[in-house]
DNA sequence: TTGACAAAAACTGTCGACAAAACTCTCTCC
DNA sequence: GGAGAGAGTTTTGTCGACAGTTTTTGTCAA
């Protein structure tokens, strides 16, 4: 009566993805309380399926609690959005090595077709917005899913790719960059389509890397404190 | 009255924690069935921190729910297990070079004490049960951690090397291969010694990728299924 | 024996209430 | 004025009960 099982799912399914995707979304910054009862009467239910939903995103490591005292959404420094991107160098890396010996001739057409429709699109034209934007993405999913490994896939598209929207992650997209990553695209697919796991994984791990040194520069410059107000 | 705030913990942290050990130590095999009621008996609580830490667990991904069915042990196939060691492989390699940029002289002087002491210990000397034993692991977990990527550690030694042992994983310990294994990380550290980042690196994975191999031959080798019992 | 169908049992999902801990505000004393 | 103690409030932790769904059991017929 009370439980409409919407779709199939739980309250506290529904609740934890609503969760999820807010504080994904950036709707719930860092640091943010969740406070149980304020969320519960927000959704229209108990306070169980909020626990439960807020016990699961803990396990996910979105946010963090502290017994007796509340759950918070989980803080990130900029020193863990570069060891992040450390890891999406490696595992990427890794997925383009495997993706080189395991993609189809086929595939590798549709990803060479790909690259030529970003290459007419105006932004990039211009010099612009492409580099993380959804056509960089797409290249990028696409051979992560070719690697074949199901574990790395879920990782990268599911977990890390997330997190990287938590921090407000937005490569650089400086002037003239756009078109270099272009280049750099083409060059990872001209090794795959070599058949070369080695060099494949190096130009991805290179096309990675400047995005972290866009990360270490901006840690470098230094993100000035706010002035807290003094009462 | 009746929660007696265990060392600060609540019973549904206690319940997390005394599941999740059970599984990695395989006391729950996967596929085993999370009864709600049966265990909220045996640990003398209600069924809501069970609840609780069941949620946890399935945000850890320990753990596969079924909405109004129940929760059972994730189940892992021998091709997850190859994946991880694939995952494993790039990203310890990562830690390995970032360790060989970071480490000191005295802990890479640490390092050589350690291999000292493996290499004169009798079950080393007698050619088995080096590889994988904890002296193999003390290894890779100062090398990880000298990576100074928290990120890179947590998900390293918290996550995955836990993973590894809910598939009951066992390198292969056969005979000579330990030895092997001693040369491996000998020459590991020699290259970190060299401050070469590519070296290290690439010595890593290799050294890594041997247990990969041994998987996927246990792989071919095929494993039978069960005779089913016929009533 | 096998299959379908219905009743019953078992289990999960949700709720409201109470207890305990943490936090807040005030008052007091130095 | 500031530190500390104390009462009151707020929030979290736990429990027992009830409702809904799934699974099992039991029955009957082909």
């Amino acid at each position: 009566m009370k439980p409409p099982a919407f779709g199939g799912l739980t309250l506290a399914d529904r609740a934890f993805e609503w969760l999820e995707a807010a504080i994904i979304k950036g709707d719930y910054p860092a640091g943010t309380k969740l406070d149980e009862v304020e969320l519960a009467q927000a959704f229209g239910i108990s306070r169980g399926p909020v626990r439960e939903a807020i016990r699961r995103l803990e396990g996910r490591k979105l946010v963090e609690r502290i017994a007796h005292v509340g759950a918070r959404v989980a803080k990130r420094s900029q020193a863990d959005l570069i060891d992040l991107l450390y890891i999406r160098e490696a595992l990427e890396g890794m997925a383009c090595r495997l993706a080189t010996s395991r993609i189809s001739d086929a595939s590798l057409d549709d990803l060479e077709e790909l690259l030529a429709k970003h290459a007419s699109e105006k932004p990039v034209q211009a010099g612009d917005s492409y580099f993380q934007k959804p056509g960089d993405l797409d290249f990028h999913f696409r051979i992560i899913q070719e690697s074949g490994n199901r574990q790395l896939t879920e990782m990268l598209c599911e977990d890390l790719y997330h997190l990287l929207r938590v921090y407000r992650y937005k490569s650089s997209a400086r002037k003239g960059r756009s078109l270099e990553a272009l280049e750099e695209h083409r060059a990872i697919l001209a090794a795959m389509r070599a058949r070369d796991p080695d060099l494949a994984e190096k130009c991805m791990r290179q096309h990675l890397s400047h995005s972290r040194q866009a990360a270490h520069e901006e840690q470098e410059n230094g993100v000035r404190p706010p002035r807290l107000k003094r009462a």
